[in-house]
DNA sequence: TCAAATTCAATTGCTTGCAATCAAATTATA
DNA sequence: TATAATTTGATTGCAAGCAATTGAATTTGA
């Protein structure tokens, strides 16, 4: 590459990563409309689909989300009413987060979302599966160090 | 897929992009705090680098982001000194952005970045490709409708 | 020619996203 | 057992990101 091209926006993998990120969670938006979540919200509620209660620090480390962001949109989907906040009996630092009746029946209205947003998207299925595959290898970077 | 696995974190594509986009940026930061930049504000650089003057509207198009996102961080980056903003004469309504002396000085500085930040990536240079071109292809989507 | 529609940037208001810092609880170790 | 280090979550402050709205300039077309 000519090295005066380095720095054009179109040769670095950040930059169409960022933009298709947001392109692609705005894909979601109203369709998560009708549910009263944020695209962030969503995916917070979707691990606790799965496991029904989970710790602000188990969530960060599933999300890559620090607590700075994950407190306030917790208490968020709490006023909402579909999760409980409390501590934990054996550990009173832990704060754990908890499905409601309501954030359970939500699950129901949120399955036919990802096919909904799956079908409008312009790649083959190979192709998807490939950038997935792409995608978590990347993820797969070392954490950020810190000077110990 | 089992139906019941829809909502699972790990399968959907939109959860690896949006977290591998935000842990790629962090990358950035400390080598784009010492040229006193956010990402975002380093991208924008990245369009006048190449440009030199670039309306906000082009800008928009080019990094997918809106007037209520450049606005203020076109502000900023006029306080920092690395580019002036002023009127169309053609047309009033357009708003031009174009390169400062500083500014123009600061892309040596940014030279070096991208390949600091590529080398510690764990993707091989072909599967790095591979992803660039797959985030151009899904960046294909058809742009938001709205209802005329 | 002039009123309506369109275009463009700015503003407002809300939600992330995250670094830095703080306080409380726990654990390790002297 | 003191006390130091670590862990954990909350808080604070700032920078995006974006929908919705506003206001000014321009274009369209009757």
């Amino acid at each position: 590459m000519d090295p005066n091209d380095v720095l054009k926006l179109e040769n670095q993998l950040c930059f169409p990563l960022y933009a298709a990120s947001r392109q692609l969670i705005k894909r979601y938006r109203p369709h998560l409309e009708a549910l009263d979540l944020t695209y962030t919200q969503y995916i917070t509620m979707m691990v606790l689909w799965e496991e029904g209660r989970v710790s602000v620090k188990a969530l960060g480390q599933r999300l890559y989300l620090d607590s700075g962001t994950l407190t306030p949109l917790l208490k968020q989907l709490e006023r909402k009413g579909y999760l409980r906040r409390f501590r934990s009996r054996e550990d009173e630092r832990v704060l754990l987060a908890e499905l409601t009746e309501a954030g359970q029946a939500l699950r129901e209205r949120a399955l036919p979302i990802p096919a909904q947003v799956g079908s409008c998207l312009p790649l083959e299925p190979e192709e998807a599966s490939e950038l997935y595959r792409l995608l978590y290898r990347l993820l797969r970077m070392e954490p950020e160090q810190n000077d110990t």
